[in-house]
DNA sequence: GATATGACATGTT
DNA sequence: CAACATGCCATAT
């Protein structure tokens, strides 16, 4: 099977310039398509979104998000596999519980990408 | 416009 | 493995 359930999106190659409410659209519907028991770098969602560059600003995405949303924003975690917040805050806690329940296991506080990441 | 700040990534020490 | 340095890019002041 050759269709990627998850294609790469092509950085737009129209005369018109991307503001980026429209980056952001894009990685929000990246993200919603990282599946249950998967987990995805910030750096893989802004790859996947056609900006291999933004992994930073995928971070400020994810940070506005409001605290009801339901995109799986507990699937992205850094590219040491941990999670990106102080240990001890409940944001930590919030995303490491989300995760297991999801059966991604968390060893020694790190996640083994090389099982649980995505395939780009 | 200059600086500082982030839910970052990667390479070097 | 940890600490540090650089590069990166949007936001806030």
């Amino acid at each position: 099977m050759n269709n990627n359930p998850n294609p790469p999106v092509t950085a737009p190659t129209s005369k018109k310039q991307s503001s980026t409410e429209d980056i952001r659209h894009i990685v929000l519907q990246q993200l919603s398509s990282i599946p249950i028991g998967k987990v995805c770098t910030y750096g893989d969602l802004a790859k996947l979104s056609g900006y291999p560059s933004h992994s930073r600003f995928v971070g400020s995405v994810l940070r506005k998000l409001p605290a009801d949303t339901k995109l799986p924003w507990h699937r992205v975690i850094n590219g040491q596999g941990r999670i990106s917040f102080p240990q001890d805050s409940t944001a930590y806690n919030k995303q490491l519980s989300r995760l297991e329940s999801e059966g991604v296991i968390m060893l020694n506080g790190r996640v083994d990408l090389k099982v649980y990441r995505i395939r780009l």
